[in-house]
RNA sequence: CGGGGCGUGGCGCAGUUUGGAUAGCGCACCUGAAUGGGGUUCAGGGGGUCGGCGGUUCGAAUCCGCCCGCCCCGACCA
């Protein structure tokens, strides 16, 4: 490619709706446009990234034997309304009418529309084990948009589905694709890190997580600073305290009048007592019973973890009406004394006492309360957010939370969907079941994203040379002096004979231009021409990561000298 | 959805508090010349509904109202 041709439009500064690193040099470099919030073009540079990070994929998928297909972006709603997934992803989905006045969805995933297709399929135990897989782009109407191409309403993501007679089947293919998202993120040059995590909507029992550590990451990872314990902040969990409950010095308990404040905070302010001194209690209704869950005042209940805990598919935050009934006050002011609901108080509920806490009654607080004199705690367990420090459930050293970016997620979702859609098989006695399925996910665009945000330096982007736009660029120092153009040509002819990607800046510029623009899009290898080094008959290969330079005496030299290392 | 910030040629900004003359600066762009190993210099030039609509005023980028867009923080914490 000719740059003089070229649309790369090269920013000196960038616009200030940048904020993120890999969003201010993909803007920079040229790569993407903004549309609108979270909707980006990609331009020849941006695509052809983009690009390699497909074939990426798709060499590490094929080889794992998942097969390709390509699915429909638009999908009708009632396949949703089966699963019942539309009330998860509802505000999500980017829903319109078509001229029959049909309600249609732009796919966000496509979980159900892959199972409406197997399921018409596949009739046989024979038919299976299947993996199939695409590259596509999906629609989520995200309620926030965020650094740039992390964060989209329109993205493409890889996303396979296995389909399985049992489990055993599925761990096989989850096995397969755990170690071909390895060697994908590998391939793509990023440090990365696989944790557990929570299944969330998607459903099944079992996911693992591929995060890209970067500060603008919006997942929380947790990492043990000594062993190997890693895992997801929604269900991290920390060693369990072994503490008594304190028994001295109880003071009268007493009401308080507390007008309008509620929060922990106003509450914490208005009383004069640090926020730890205050007891959150927290109506849930798990299934189809209530149960108050009871934290200090500094913390933050998980109610991941207290799902998991209590054994639960369903939780959710009990609504104020209910709330009024349970406790007889309004949202804000519920305690434990009284209630008839069970109570789980975290661990670190054990260490208080003479706390402050709701009256459950509308604008009064009682202090000086106390677990064993005033109230009892039924079950004491793990339920609150971890936090930095906290001891590690393996080892007892410190843990640390790290930003990350998710990049991959795998799920066994079991029958989740092939139940509901009757996705169903027949096995060798003629026996009709579901089918066993998994899913694995792939954000192509953030692959991109966290590579940046990874790979900079106060020039520019450093790109491997599996996702570089083009491995060479070709920089005459000066277009006006004859000698140096036609070396120039010579090389670019010869590189492109060779089959190689290569820019060659033919621009009738300054060198540092040049040399500014070759750096900011991050090409690796730069070959300079210049009257310097050609009075010797010599060229130079200069590295853009390690910025050293070779002297080489002709073309031929070039393809060799790299391969040589 | 709540809080904060912003909106002035392609990009970055000044001007807005205290209303006033052809709306300015840097970069980028076009023409010409010199220059040519790190964003060079000189001369000339093009490009703007000051986010939109309405209002106040002799007069609005500037004051008032409504709307739109963008970015950041939070999302339910009793």
């Amino acid at each position: 490619m000719r740059y003089s041709s070229a649309f790369i439009p090269t920013l000196r500064e960038h616009p200030k709706e940048a904020e993120a690193v890999s969003h201010k040099l993909m803007l920079r470099a040229g790569m993407i446009r903004r549309l609108c919030s979270g909707v980006y073009c990609y331009l020849p540079l941006g695509w052809r990234v983009l690009k390699k990070v497909i074939q990426i994929v798709r060499e590490e998928m094929d080889k794992a034997g998942a097969q390709e297909v390509l699915l429909p972006a638009i999908h009708p709603l009632e396949l949703w309304e089966k699963t019942g997934r539309i009330h998860d992803l509802g505000d999500d989905m980017i829903k319109f009418k078509n001229r029959s006045d049909k309600t249609m969805a732009l796919g966000p995933t496509h979980e159900e529309v892959i199972t409406w297709l197997v399921a018409g399929e596949v009739r046989s135990y024979r038919q299976l084990p299947l993996i199939l897989y695409q590259i596509q782009t999906k629609f989520r109407d995200e309620p926030r948009p965020r650094f740039g191409v992390i964060r989209t309403c329109e993205f493409i993501m890889k996303d396979a589905y296995s389909f399985h007679t049992d489990w055993d089947s599925l761990e096989e293919a989850y096995r397969k694709m755990y170690s071909a998202y390895v060697r994908i993120f590998e391939r793509s040059g990023l440090n990365f890190l696989i944790v557990e995590a929570d299944p969330g909507v998607m459903g099944g029992n079992v996911s693992h997580e591929f995060m890209a550590l970067s500060q603008y990451g919006e997942d929380k990872v947790v990492v043990c600073r000594k062993c190997d314990y890693r895992t997801s902040l929604e269900i991290a969990e920390r060693k369990s305290p072994e503490i008594e409950i304190r028994k001295k010095t109880f003071k009268e308990i007493k009401e308080v009048h507390t007008p309008e404040i509620s929060s922990v905070e106003d509450v914490s302010r208005f009383l004069n007592v640090p926020p730890q001194q205050l007891l959150k209690t927290m109506i849930y209704k798990a299934e189809d019973k209530f149960i108050a869950a009871l934290v200090p005042g500094d913390k933050e209940i998980n109610e991941v973890k207290l799902r998991r805990h209590l054994g639960v598919k369903e939780l959710r935050m009990a609504e104020p009406h209910e709330i009024r009934e349970i406790t007889g006050g309004e949202v804000g002011f519920s305690g434990p004394l009284g209630l008839s609901i069970m109570k789980i108080a975290d661990y670190d509920v054990k260490k208080m006492s003479n706390f402050v806490t709701g009256a459950n009654k509308t604008n009064y607080h009682l202090i000086n309360v106390n677990i064993g004199r005033d109230f009892e705690i039924d079950e004491f367990a793990d339920i609150r957010y971890l936090q930095q420090g906290d001891a590690c459930p393996k080892c007892g050293c410190e843990l640390e939370i790290k930003n990350a970016i998710e990049i991959g997620h795998i799920f066994k979702l079991g029958t989740k969907y092939s139940q509901p859609l009757n996705a169903m098989f027949l096995d060798e006695e003629g026996k009709e079941h579901p089918v066993i399925m998994g899913c694995y996910g792939i954000g192509v665009n953030r692959i991109i994203a966290s590579y940046i945000e990874q790979n900079y330096d106060d020039k520019g982007i450093l790109w491997n040379r599996e996702l570089a736009p083009f491995q060479f660029v070709i920089i005459p120092i000066n277009m006006s002096d004859e000698k140096i153009k036609t070396k120039a040509e010579e090389i670019y002819q010869f590189l492109m004979e060779e089959g190689c990607e290569v820019l060659y800046d033919d621009r009738d510029l300054r060198a540092g231009i040049k040399f500014n623009d070759a750096e900011l899009i991050g090409i690796p290898e730069q070959i300079i021409i210049g009257d310097k080094y050609l009075k010797e008959g010599k060229i130079e290969l200069k590295s853009r990561r390690t910025r050293e330079s070779r002297f080489l005496s002709g073309p031929g030299d070039i393809l060799t000298s790299l391969s040589a290392g």
